[in-house]
Order: structure tokens, then sequence, then C-alpha cells
DNA sequence: AAGAATATGTTATAAAGTAACAAGTCAAGA
DNA sequence: TCTTGACTTGTTACTTTATAACATATTCTT
């Protein structure tokens, strides 16, 4: 994932995009007096260097490598903790989770996904959401908000 | 589901939203020379005659009650060929599947899910999905897209 | 009637996600 | 310091969701 959606679909030195967001969800989750443990530290490491959204399972592969054993609560113990503190979102078009670029502000997220490249970019949903609350009917609440676009990023249309 | 979004959490009688609506399906179905075999047929009503979105193993349990075998390619390939031709919708976030509100016309499906009582309504979400093309970076070409609200109904809030 | 395309029957398996309970860790209060 | 309670992890087993693969049957075209 990136933090500039408008970077997402190129080519970019990716490493530099993962390591400031670590500091800063240590940093968060302190403040929330929530625990970053190892397993749940490594996931979040995964999700930001990946250059797309990842399984439950793909993520569990990773884990692996670092010791962890392969045993599904594992993983979605982590990535349920990452998406509830919103670290991470959960990806439903893919069955996959990918870390959030906005951690720690108010965001409503939506997301681009390429299926030349199978990179992932998150918006800010905001004028998504407002447009959707402007149609729906009087009196529905709306609690949560998946808006999740497929189609060709630039690169891979050419 | 409910032809009238306004009304889809409303209570009223349901047993007249599906009629028309089956034999529309015929129409479309000969004009596009597709054929709505009796497993498709049915499963279009059990989706229609359905107060929300149904699992693809809860259409197969209903279609073993009209004779058809319990097993999983029967429900999923008629659930596939209705979403192929546009009369029923995948909800990602509830692994579901709901008839089409507005088949053969063109429209971007946009739905509510009331976590209070199931209900699903459908809207029309053009304005919603040009929302979201405005604030996606430039050459990203949306090929598909799923805007999917959870929440709680007017009725289900008081 | 023959051949091609489409649809269905059937078996088996893959992929994604969760329940349940035991065991360990950690931090606050007695 | 010891105890207690909340939280976290280990582990087994299982449920739910979805698809691959191949045989058979039906329908359409020539
Ligand atoms: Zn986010
Ligand atoms: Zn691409
Ligand atoms: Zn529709
Ligand atoms: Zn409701």
């Amino acid at each position: 994932m990136h933090p500039d959606p408008a970077l997402a679909f190129a080519t970019h030195d990716h490493s530099r995009c993962s390591g400031a967001a670590i500091a800063q969800a240590e940093i968060l989750m302190a403040a929330r007096n929530q625990r970053l443990t190892p397993v749940r530290k490594r996931t979040l490491e995964i999700l930001l260097q990946a250059h797309k959204a990842l399984g439950a399972y793909e993520v569990l592969d990773k884990l692996v490598d670092d010791g962890f054993r392969r045993q599904p609560p594992v993983a979605y113990r982590a990535l349920d903790f990452l998406v509830a503190q919103g670290l991470a979102h959960r990806i439903r078009r893919l069955n996959a989770f990918a870390a959030c670029m906005y951690p720690g502000r108010v965001h409503v997220p939506a997301f681009l996904i390429c299926e030349g490249c199978q990179a992932l970019a998150e918006l800010p949903g905001q004028a998504v959401a407002e447009a959707l609350d402007t149609a729906a009917p009087v009196g529905f609440k709306i609690d949560r908000l998946s808006i999740e676009a497929a189609g060709l990023c630039l690169a891979c249309r050419t």
C-alpha cells in the first residue's frame, strides 16, 4: 500500500512507504493503551510491505517465516486486532486485508483495485459517503461502508 | 428485496414484489438469447421472495425443497448466471446474493443492509460512482464497483 | 443425422473463517 | 510480594464458502 494514492500505481522506492507507519502505529497504540505485540506488529509490517492486499493465509505464510506457527487463528487474531484499531482494512471483494493509509485519522476508506497488477490504492471517500447518505432513505443510519472499485490502472491499460 | 428502496425497511405485502420481476426476466433473457432454465428461474424466484440477501447454501437448501440435488455447483451455477445477466447482485460483505431491482437497466447498485432486521435495499448509486471517479487518480478506469453500507433502518433504531 | 455449444449431474477438494478451551503473560491492587 | 483479573497466545478441531474436473445430457446448427 502507498500513502499517496497517485503513486500507488507507479513504480517507486517502496521500502520507505512502510518505515514511518510502524513508528506511528506504536505511538497510537500506546496512546490507546493497546498492545502492539510481536505478531501484531509483524503482521502490520507484512501488510505495509506488500504491494497489494493480502489474504489471511498469505499473511500466515509470511508469519511462518518469522517463526510463528501456521495456524489460522494466529493470522486472523492479529488481523482482526489491526482492523479493530483502524490500522488495517478488510477488502471484501478480495477476501483480503491491507494496511490503512490514514491510521488514527477519521476517514472513510475507498479502494481502487487494479486487476492488471493487483496494486491497491486507498482514497479518502468522504465525498462518496456523503453522496450515498443523500441517496439513502430517511432514517437509515450508516455504520460501516465498503467502497471497492475494480478496474485497470493507467499503466496496465497501455 | 424491494423495488422501492423507501419501502424496503417497511412492512408491506411482499408477494407482489416478485411477481412481475420474473415475467420481465423471461422477456429479457429471450431478447438476449439466454435460457432461463428451471433451476435459474427458481433461483431467481427464491431471491425475489426473500426479505434479505441469501447465501448460496441458503438458496441451495430451498432448491432442495423443489427437488434439486443438494450440491454446491447447482446453486453457484444458477447464481453466477443470474449475476452475469444482471438479474442478481453479489453482496460481498455478506457472502450472499440478492435479486436486482433494476434488471435490464444500466445502473450502479448501492446496498443498504440493516443489521437489525437484515433487510436489504438496492439504491441507484450513479451519484456515488461519480463522486468516486472524481476522487480517483487520473487514468484509473473503474470496471466494477461495490458500494455496501451496513447500519440500522429507522424501525430497528427505535 | 452429425457436430458444436450449452447446460446439468456428480465427486471431490480447495479456500476462508471460527469455536472452544488450555496455558501463558502482564499489570494493578491487597 | 502475592494474588487476582484481564488480556494474549497455543492448539485442536471444525464450519462455511467456493471451485476444479470430468461425465452426461440437452439444445441448436448445419
Ligand atoms: Zn484507512
Ligand atoms: Zn495496474
Ligand atoms: Zn441492480
Ligand atoms: Zn431493520
